[in-house]
DNA sequence: AACAATATATACCATACAGTATATAGATTT
DNA sequence: AAATCTATATACTGTATGGTATATATTGTT
C-alpha cells in the first residue's frame, strides 16, 4: 500500500517531469512548479530538498519510462532481427511517445543542463549507455545464434545505430518535422537487412 | 572603415556568442555578458534593443560562421565526391571547430531554444535548411556530371546524411566522446563510396 | 579648441527567483 | 475522540533578474 506521502511525492514528479523537459533546468521556476501541481512550495521542499532534487527526480522518472518501454520493444518475441524492427518501429512514431513526456529526454536535458546542472548531464549521459547496452545485447544475442553478421563490435554498432535514431529524434525536435524520423528509420530498416542480415 | 560602434556591436557579439551558446537563453544573464564583456549594461543596451536581441545576433554570428565554413568545405576544388569527404572531414574535428563557439550552434540553441524562446528556434531550424541546401546542390551536381548516383532525392539524401552527421554532434555534446563524430564520419564515408559513388 | 553628438557608466526600479520559518490543516495512532 | 505526528499553506527572506533614466565620458565636427 502507498502512503498519502508517496503518492504526492510521485503526483509531484510525474506532474513535474513534462515541465522539467520541456523548459530545462534554469528555464523552469519553482512557481512554474507550483502553478502545474496545484501544490505550494511548502508542499514541494517538504518532498524534495531543492529544485535540483525534483530535476533529478523527474528526469530519472522520464529515463526509466524510455528505457522500461526500449526494453520491452527489445524483448519481444522474435528473432534478433524482429526485436531491432520492433526498435526501429517504435522510433518511427517517437514523436507521439515523447509528446506527453515533453520531448525526448536524453537529447533534452543532456544539451540543456551540459552547462547548467553536472548531475543531470552526467545521468543523461548515463541513459545513453544503458540504451546502448540493451541493443548490443540483442545484437550479440543475433550473432550468437548466427543470425546476424556485424561488421563491428555488437556495442560499437548499437552506438552507430543509436546515433542515427538520436541524430533523427534531434533533428525532428528542432524543426518539428516528423520526417526526419520516418526517413531515418526507413534508412535503418534496410541497413539492418543489407548489412546484417545473414 | 568601421567606426567605434560598429567596433563595439561587433566585439559584444562575439564576446556573447559563445556564452549564450553554451549556457543558453534563460540561462544566460545579462551580468554574466557585463562580466564578459568588461563592459556595462549601458553599453550592451545601448547597442542592443535587449536581451533577445542580443541572443539573436550572438547566434547569427555562429550560424554565419557555421555556414561560411561549410560553404568552403563544399566549394573545395575537386569532384562532387571529393567536396563530400572534405565535408565529412571536417565534421571528423568538429569538437575543435566548435569549441571556441562553445558547441554546435544547431544543437546548443536548436534544442534550448525550443519552448523557450520562438525566433532563436526558428533561427536555428532556418540554418538546417541552409545546411542541407547546400549539401543537396553538391549532390545535385553530382548527378548532373554522371559522377554520383541517388537512390533518393539530392534534397532528401542530403537531409538524411546531415541527420546522421548531427546525431554524432548530438551524442558528442551529451556525452563528450568524440567517437562519435570518428566512427560516424568513418561510417559516412563508406556509405558514400558504397552506395552513392558511381 | 569649443561645441555637438554619441556612446558608456552609474544608480536605480519593479519583479521574479530559490529557499525558509512558522502556522495550520490533515492524517495516524492510542 | 484526543493526542500526536506529519504534510501542506502562508508569509517572508535576501538576492538576482531584465530593463531604464540619467549622468558622465568619449568621440566626431566645425
Amino acid at each position: 500500500m502507498t502512503t498519502k506521502a508517496e503518492r504526492t511525492t510521485s503526483y509531484i514528479i510525474e506532474t513535474v517531469a513534462p515541465i522539467f523537459n520541456k523548459l530545462g533546468y534554469v528555464g523552469t521556476s519553482m512557481s512554474d512548479l507550483t502553478e502545474a501541481t496545484g501544490l505550494t512550495k511548502g508542499a514541494l521542499y517538504g518532498n524534495f530538498e531543492n529544485k535540483e532534487a525534483l530535476a533529478l527526480a523527474a528526469f530519472e522518472h522520464n529515463s526509466k519510462r524510455l528505457l522500461s518501454v526500449i526494453d520491452e520493444k527489445l524483448n519481444s518475441e522474435g528473432t534478433s532481427l524482429e526485436k531491432l524492427f520492433v526498435l526501429t518501429s517504435f522510433y518511427r512514431k517517437y514523436d507521439v511517445f515523447t509528446q506527453e513526456m515533453g520531448g525526448c529526454p536524453i537529447i533534452n536535458v543532456g544539451i540543456d543542463s551540459k552547462h547548467n546542472n553536472v548531475l543531470l548531464a552526467a545521468a543523461a549521459s548515463e541513459t545513453i549507455k544503458a540504451v546502448e547496452g540493451k541493443i548490443a545485447l540483442v545484437l550479440e544475442n543475433g550473432v550468437n545464434n548466427r543470425e546476424l553478421n556485424l561488421p563491428v563490435t555488437p556495442l560499437q554498432f548499437a552506438k552507430q545505430l543509436f546515433t542515427m535514431i538520436q541524430g533523427a529524434v534531434a533533428m525532428f525536435t528542432i524543426t518539428g518535422d516528423r520526417k526526419y524520423l520516418i526517413n531515418t528509420v526507413a534508412y535503418l530498416e534496410v541497413l539492418i537487412n543489407r548489412e546484417i542480415k545473414k
